[in-house]
RNA sequence: GCGCCCGUAGCUCAGUUGGAUAGAGCAUCGGAUUCCUAAUCCGGGGGCCACAGGUUCGAAUCCUGUCGGGCGCACCA
């Protein structure tokens, strides 16, 4: 598809082809080495369109001066017709003016690829494994998920438009002992629907009133049969149904943020099908599993520390502290245990494993990594897996910390949350911050300042535009590109700034940073509310002028397809591209 | 005590994986609406990029150490 190839690919492209006729006229060395060669915008626009480096990175192998180089290679820039200007600059750096007409093409390619501008291949071929969410089933979704959720649904969104094939996978943790604590929870609650005073929930339990329906509809299906029975007779049944009904639950919440999985795995179903006894055997045949005794940790004093042989997987091998159990003294999976089954299992449908966690789940990261690396080189498929951790969002209302945890039942749901302030508040915010730095939310703040939030702003622009093609339509006037020669130096720059988005979402999708788009599109709208100002103090410089329609027909186009970039980028990030605030 | 993450303007944060004179928003000061949405725009002031070394043509970015904040540290998930 080289003819929908984006502006600065192609001009990297041509830097490309220069180099490699500068080696076949013996200025450089053949075969020289060139990933340190970039092409990018500078950050000073002053600077031009386009700088490279390429004369300061290969000077040495030229032997030669970076200056001297650097004139090679701009009298062959010079001969293209889209670039209007090569200079040198400061210790070598090679800035490159692009003629409007190169500006043009990307607006046409823009206008030709619609939503599809932006769509890259960089990942075409690969399928890539995104698990995130995969909160305990024990209870509404509350803000302690919020930020791994929204960043893991946009991390898939940006994987998926940069060409891979995506898997969005939630991970149920319906087989440990806080799924029993949840059943234990319903039956009080069961027993409550049918009438008996159940007094205070005991410590321990999970007290929350979402658990009271679940146990109304157990009473209604099941009866009062099992009031009296022990628990071995009804916890199974229990817990199978509470963690239906979480999941339920779980999945309407998710759903009022716009996010949605293809697939759900149980833990449970993972155990059934032996998946844990079968990672257990292979690495116990490796010696990277054997039966010992764990010191105790230092620094930290425990009364009740016993010591217990258990399985134990040689994670110190690969880096971690300690060797870590894969079963509890009961014979049961550890987490740990059934988790790096399920990443096998993980990985025996993609090419590449990503995970989005907490930071509180910081401290495991290194056992899983040294898992899935020795099981996945150990069969022959090593897997490249990353763990991407999500800081802690302090959630703050009227200047209060507000309590997180699921076992106090006083919790900020999600659904709350997106009814005080909306879905498109909650995503961009959490999306408007690198996902590894601590961050506050500020409740009353997001509420009371609504107006300053960064999504209104890149809203206003795109619902700006709308409003403007309404406008001009009702003059008569519609966007076309039949004569763009009006265009001038301001319109190229707003182009210049829409251009970059193909660079964007390739660098986001690489570094696994949603963010990126983030700010992306606040400065494309900056670039977008500059422009329109523009008709403020100068009426010639307004969208719509009456008096000139071919002019107005152009800066229409252009409008237009400034607010498609603006909504394949919002797509992206989940949220709506508003026609009018 | 150990491991991981972070430290950039008064505040909240970006910084194109090592590039040129470090940028936005809020706050503050001063301007722009008979005119396409002023939920916007233009301009001023504000910095030892926590600190100290090191790597190189070049460091906020990479390495080492120190200080400060967060998270975690047996068979909990």
């Amino acid at each position: 598809m080289s003819d929908t190839k984006t502006l600065y690919a192609a001009f990297a492209a041509k830097i490309d082809a220069v180099l490699s006729a500068l080696e076949a006229e013996a200025v450089l060395p053949p075969d020289c080495p060139r990933q340190n060669v970039s092409v990018e915008p500078p950050r000073d626009p002053s600077h031009g369109d386009l700088a490279t480096n390429a004369a300061m990175v290969l000077a040495k192998q030229a032997k030669t001066n970076p200056r001297a180089l650097a004139e090679k290679i701009v009298e062959h820039l010079t001969r293209d017709p889209l670039i209007e200007s090569a200079e040198i600059a400061g210790p070598g750096f090679i800035n490159l003016r692009l003629a409007d007409t190169a500006w043009l093409e990307e607006l046409a390619a823009i206008a030709k690829l619609g939503a599809e501008y932006g769509r890259s291949t960089i990942g075409a071929g690969k399928r890539v494994n995104v698990e995130y969410v995969s909160a305990n089933p024990t209870g509404p979704m509350h803000m302690g998920h919020c930020r791994g959720a929204v960043v893991g649904d946009a991390l898939a969104s940006l994987l998926e438009y940069a060409g891979h094939d995506v898997i969005r996978e939630y991970y149920v943790n319906d087989a440990g002992g806080q799924v029993d604590v949840l059943a234990r929870s319903a039956f009080l609650r069961y027993k409550e629907a049918l009438g008996h005073d159940i007094g205070a929930i005991p410590e321990g339990l999970y007290p929350g009133d979402y658990l009271k329906p679940v146990g109304e509809a157990l009473a209604k299906e099941l009866g009062d049969r099992f009031v009296d029975e022990p628990e071995d007779e009804w916890l199974p049944i229990f817990r199978a149904q509470a963690v239906t009904a979480m999941m339920e639950q779980i999945r309407a919440d998710l759903a009022l943020l716009g996010i949605k999985h293809n697939v759900f795995s149980s833990e449970a179903a993972l155990q059934m099908a032996g998946k844990p006894e079968q990672a257990e055997k292979w690495l116990r045949e490796h010696d990277l599993v054997y039966d010992g005794v764990l010191e105790q940790p230092k620094g930290k004093v425990l009364d009740d520390w016993e010591p217990v042989e258990l399985p134990l997987f040689r994670s110190t091998r690969f880096g971690d502290d300690q060797d870590r159990p894969i079963r509890k003294s009961d014979g049961k999976w550890t987490y740990f245990g059934a988790d790096l089954a399920y990443h096998m299992q993980k990985a025996e449908g993609a090419d590449e494993l990503i995970d989005i966690w907490g930071a509180d789940h910081a401290g495991t990261v290194k056992r899983i990594k040294a898992a899935v690396a020795a099981l996945s080189e150990g069969q022959g498929k090593p897997i490249p897996f990353d763990v991407k951790l999500v800081q802690m969002v302090q959630l703050l209302r009227n200047g209060e910390p507000a309590k997180m945890s699921k076992r106090s039942g006083n919790f900020v749901t999600i659904a709350d949350m997106v009814e005080e302030v909306g879905k498109d508040v909650v995503r961009f915010t959490m999306l408007t911050r690198k996902p590894d730095a601590q961050m506050d939310f500020d409740f009353a703040k997001v509420v009371e300042t609504s107006k300053d939030n960064p999504v209104f702003y890149v809203q206003y622009a795109h619902a700006r535009i709308c409003s403007t093609l309404r406008k001009g339509a009702a003059e008569g006037l519609e966007p076309s590109d039949a004569d763009l020669s009006g265009l001038g130096a301001d319109e190229m720059a707003l182009i210049a700034q829409a251009a970059q988005f193909p660079r964007e979402v390739e660098a986001a999708a690489k570094a696994r940073e949603p963010h990126r788009i983030a700010f992306y599109l606040y400065d494309l709208a900056s670039a977008f509310h500059s422009y329109y100002n523009l008709g403020n103090d100068d009426a010639q410089k307004r969208i719509i002028l009456a008096q000139d329609p071919a002019l107005s027909a152009a800066r229409l186009f252009l409008s237009v397809q400034i607010g498609q970039v603006l909504r394949n980028g919002l797509a992206l990030l989940g949220v709506d591209a508003v026609e009018e605030l």
